[in-house]
DNA sequence: CACATAATGTTTGTATTACAAACAGGTTTG
DNA sequence: CAAACCTGTTTGTAATACAAACATTATGTG
């Protein structure tokens, strides 16, 4: 059955926030810093921070530290594997859109 | 940005199981017994039950309980409220889809 | 009949975790 | 030099996903 599929789904991405973080970084070509996703998002600083080590954690997203002038900046891509992985959920989801018309 | 409209998505749908029950229910026409959704999505009794209960309290799935014979059945139905936030998942992440072409 | 086994869910206990508040380390401003 | 600010991280708490244990009734078996 079409819904079952979703259980392949990398379960990191079952979360609104992650998934939306997730699809946040694969729709940007460049890497997005802190406050740029706390802003799109509407997150809170520790929320997001503990998303982002989660992702990191898990394989799917690349966290880069680097110095603008004297203060830090920290930027985040998405890896090889994160990007696997949110194709995977989107053809799920296609795959149950689909069968449900 | 399209990721966000994810945000907007009813948050008992977060859940790799509960995505799948309701997707389950809004692909079959007519209403699913409890041991039929165990098979299908390879569950336990346990974890079925509170998912369910969960569903109906948010209003999503409307739970049926009838005697076939002496013993009980216990079937699961989306209510249009609940097929309703499936279409709104679905039209989301679909946005983010065609968005990352 | 008595007793075991099975079928159908529910309740409970535990381990995980999402979240924001508090904290920390450095920087700029007054 | 002190106060306010910026950029994150760590910690404490409340919510919750999960399966084991429990409860109830039905069915098989000697």
């Amino acid at each position: 059955m079409a819904s079952s599929e979703l259980l392949n789904v990398h379960p990191a991405l079952f979360d609104r926030v992650r998934l939306a973080i997730m699809a946040h970084l694969s729709l940007t070509k460049e890497a997005v810093d802190f406050n740029t996703l706390i802003a799109e998002l509407e997150l809170t600083r520790g929320n997001l921070s503990t998303h982002m080590k989660k992702l990191e954690d898990d394989g799917l997203v690349h966290i880069k530290k680097a110095f603008i002038g004297r203060k830090t900046r920290t930027t985040y891509s998405c890896t090889n594997k994160g990007k696997k992985a949110i194709q995977i959920y989107l053809s799920a989801v296609e795959t149950v859109l689909k069968s449900s018309l």
